[in-house]
DNA sequence: AGCGGATGTTTGATATGCCAAATATGTGTC
DNA sequence: GACACATATTTGGCATATCAAACATCCGCT
């Protein structure tokens, strides 16, 4: 073991990979939305005009990324964007028409992915996986306590 | 279960969480190196001299990135970057004796949160985690395959 | 020699993310 | 009603990735 950094190498590679294939599948797919995108999308489908801030806590992004993402969703035609009359301050969100195609275009490719994800493992050994996975961001969330 | 894609969310989530951890945690400690910078500083340190290629396919990361990366930390005066004398097209990168401090500074910092990581949880379902996520990159790698 | 294909690196365009600062709007208090 | 503070979003600068295309160099074959 030459190398100590052994898992934060493993999982920041795995995410590349990850993503890499995830965007070429859904392109292949004839999708035109990457994964970052899709989750926007089903979040939208789940419940439609979410504000910004919103998205960004669904997400566990900053609110300037989201920012980026829904640019390109808007140049794009699969959302719009309407300042919320009521306050302001607050951009709602909304998925059209398209858009609904898109995610579901994005929803058989996601899901196909994440069962091959689990692929040659163990019903227990994923879920020990996820709640692996699930100890990072309140075990390494350098944003919220801090404040 | 309404969201199909909590594995794929919970792995990109993890890794940005972490990545950001890092990157403070490193800038805290004084270290003026970002964990991807760092880690080709591991490898240079291991062994001197590596091509981009060769850095590339440790890091698995796409050529052009480890172009990028290299830019970065020659411009801050960590690497060195020779044309091969043999073979003009190569071309070797160094660590200098400055990359050697700020690697030293790294390696503290990266093997402290490579430990936080296992905290609550058994050495078996560290090993699990470990396999799964060992399985991603051969799973997922949609770059040798099709060449 | 010299052409043509293979190999190594960089460049340019794009997507994702962060942070800090700017901007816009709302709210509460004197 | 106006000023001060809080909240929501965007902007600008940067780091990290990808891909495709350009460029440089080498190697083998005629």
């Amino acid at each position: 073991m030459q190398t100590d950094d052994r898992l934060i190498y493993l999982l920041f590679t795995a995410g590349q990979k990850l993503r890499n294939y995830l965007n070429s599948a859904l392109s292949a797919e004839g999708a035109k939305v990457t994964v970052a995108q899709s989750g926007i999308l089903f979040l939208l489908k789940q419940q439609n005009g979410r504000s910004m801030t919103e998205l960004s806590q669904l997400m566990e992004l900053d609110n300037s990324s989201i920012t980026g993402l829904i640019d390109r969703l808007e140049r794009a035609g699969f959302v719009s964007r309407n300042s919320d009359p009521a306050d302001r301050r607050l951009s709602n969100v909304y998925i059209t028409p398209r858009g609904l195609e898109e995610v579901n275009k994005a929803k058989v490719v996601i899901r196909k992915v994440n069962e091959e994800i689990k692929e040659g493992f163990t019903a227990e050994q994923v879920d020990t996986f996820k709640s692996v996975l699930k100890s990072f961001s309140p075990k390494f969330n350098s944003k919220l306590p801090s404040r």
